[in-house]
DNA sequence: TGTTGACCTCAACCAATGTTGAGCCGTTAG
DNA sequence: CTAACGGCTCAACATTGGTTGAGGTCAACA
């Protein structure tokens, strides 16, 4: 029996999620439900691992909104198969990267400026990541 | 003249932030001001110092709530040293090489799990961090 | 003398991400 | 039959990190 379906109650544990949690994730449309004869929810297993996504997803910093869109590419008629999933993974793994990446140049940064007294807002790659020096005096100008 | 003040407006634009930030961070108490004869905010160049380490802390992921605790830390009766300043940065040199692994491990993780198959919240390390597992019938259960 | 421009306060509002509570319903075990 | 349990809806609240606007003050420039 591939397809029984799960309770809310059920989501919530395996998924390790408030049941308060599953109800805004359905009203932001993140996923959702079929009721039963007593207009109880219930779940595909699909749906288990689609909240699964969306935990490891949030975890590595995706905003709700970016996760909607994200799965928003996926099959509405049938269940995603493994390439479909393959797609998201793809996309996160590379936002991931660059997140890595923006982090470990900040730290590296943070260790050479913090401390030896560079960190002045004019000369400092760090609190001036753009390298914007103002025109008209000393002093960094902040361009929007 | 090294102590010459700087009006809300040159901060705002040495430092990047708009003046209704400078008040905001100022009612939580992340910098404070004096005033002029005509009750306007006054800072000294040590605020700017201020800031771009607020700003900094920030884009490395930390709390306003965690950077005013940090801050709280500096010295009160005199302008913090470079050695005040690398108390600081050592702190969240670590918590960024935290943040960091954490997040090498997830994007590992995820390009082994996700697009596999294995993400079922049973069994998979990124969907069930802690490898919980449950002891009555199979599945995960999240244990808070 | 006016009129800008920069600044002030205070209160209200915003978006994201949920959580809490009140009040109700249907199923199930004793 | 009745109580407990699990679920339902809807509205309100919470937190973080600010932004916006109304209404007022002050100094400087023409």
């Amino acid at each position: 029996m591939p397809d029984r379906m799960l309770t809310i109650g059920q989501m919530s544990a395996r998924a390790g999620l408030p049941i308060s949690t599953l109800h805004f994730y359905e009203r932001r449309g993140l996923i959702t439900s079929q009721r039963d004869g007593a207009n109880r929810r219930v779940y595909p297993r699909e749906t288990l691992r689609r909240v699964a996504v969306i935990k490891v997803a949030q975890r590595s910093g995706v905003t709700l909104g970016e996760i909607s869109a994200a799965l928003d590419h996926l099959p509405k008629g049938r269940a995603p198969d493994t390439a479909d999933w393959e797609r998201l993974s793809a996309i996160w793994h590379a936002d991931l990267t660059a997140r890595i990446e923006t982090l470990t140049a900040l730290r590296d940064k943070l260790k050479i400026c913090i401390g030896c007294g560079c960190l002045s807002v004019e000369r400092c790659a760090l609190a001036n990541p753009d390298d914007v020096l103002g025109a008209e005096g000393p002093g960094a100008r902040y361009i929007p």
